[in-house]
DNA sequence: AAATTAATTTAGATTTAACTAAAAATATTT
DNA sequence: AAATATTTTTAGTTAAATCTAAATTAATTT
């Protein structure tokens, strides 16, 4: 069992290590955690003695498959919270994250078992991000082009399949970075162009070219 | 702000003087959080100086008006979430204590108000203990004989208005002692008797002049 | 490749909240 | 009221999680 302090370090070493970086360094996490590089040197070798972490000295973390379990255990409560807060107590999606750092260090399972019934196991949180299931698995993200959705439904930008800087340039121009809310309003079927709605602001069309060069999730 | 083990002391001392006790033991605290009674004097020490509880060695503690009213806002989280956990989550009334003083220790404003407001501003936790309102006020529970309640009624013993022995002893043949839950079936019309259901086994009846010699209050 | 800079670790200190053992104060019994 | 027992406090330790300052290792520059 790991306390509220070890459990706040492997989830930021989890989320760290989901930045692309394998092999974590001492500074990354003493920044993360605004904590000093030596404090944290003392907590990543009793983590690594508890087999959530491997680690080398000079050689950063890597988060081994238990300490994958317990940091996405630790994030689907996290998550499933922040879906309580937003969609049952009316707070706003960005007043949530203090709180629900708070309250996913609550221990019991039944709870977290109860909340997620009551919730009607939502997939994603409020800020789109997905639930980890009750195994910690994440559900890969179904990656759709814009051109693919169906009118009406709602999309999160997650990639894009084209990293020409014209590409880019047309894309920040019409508003539409990663993560962005697009709603697909209609598919023009004489040219394949799109009407997209991004952000709820004023629609706009995208040509069929763009439209299967934006990735999308379902939100 | 104190410390979530600050917290659990100044809870503990609230409970145990109320209990009728003017002057909380060091035993009687290290007895009730299961702690030593070294531990305890350095604890009600460092309570003493942030001014929520008077100190004076070897006399036992004495809680202020301000750490009544810090007390009473735990006690008022620890009731809200329990009804909570009851109400929306669907747990059995006994199952929720260990949840509830987890949930008690989270600290926002906004989230208490928001879940009264969610749960509808209830009155009474699960086990029908009052919920301290925003400004740490106890509902003062009203006091009837049971001579006084309508059939139906769901009652909790809090008094009895006569210290004779052998009414005592009446009680206590029958099966009522302070916080046994009342049932009041019938009155007689004929002689004022009282059909009641004690902690709800096999109702029995108790004449008018034990009916109002008994003080309870709404469940 | 030597020198310099940056990152990391070690060593030792601090704070919080616990503990044990011994001393002191209070309460109870004879 | 002395003796005994109980309660409470003091003194000194321990463990967790932090810190600073110094030492060591690794990376970068010249």
């Amino acid at each position: 069992m790991l306390s509220l302090t070890e459990e706040n370090y492997l989830k930021a070493i989890y989320h760290l290590s989901n930045d692309g970086t394998k092999g974590v360094t001492t500074n990354m996490l003493a920044d993360q955690l605004s904590m000093r590089a030596a404090s944290v040197t003392d907590m990543i070798k009793k983590l690594a003695t508890k087999d959530v972490i491997s680690y080398e000295k000079y050689k950063g973390v890597n988060i081994t498959p238990a300490g994958k379990k317990i940091a996405l255990y630790i994030i689907r409560k996290h998550r499933l919270w922040e879906v309580f807060l937003v969609d049952k107590l009316k707070f706003q999606w960005d007043e949530v994250h203090d709180i629900a750092e708070q309250l996913e260090h609550i221990k019991s399972e039944l709870l977290i078992k109860r909340l997620d019934e009551f919730l009607d196991y939502p997939s994603v949180d409020p800020h789109g991000d997905p639930i980890p299931d009750e195994h910690g698995e994440l559900a890969v993200a179904k990656k759709l082009q814009i051109a693919e959705c169906l009118p009406g439904q709602l999309m999160q930008v997650i990639a894009v399949d084209n990293s020409d800087a014209q590409f880019l340039k047309h894309l920040d121009r019409i508003g539409i970075y990663l993560g962005a809310k697009v709603k697909v309003l209609e598919t023009v079927e004489f040219d394949g162009s799109v009407e997209i709605e991004i952000d709820r602001r004023p629609s706009v069309y995208i040509s069929k070219q763009t439209a299967e060069n934006i990735l999308v999730t379902e939100k």
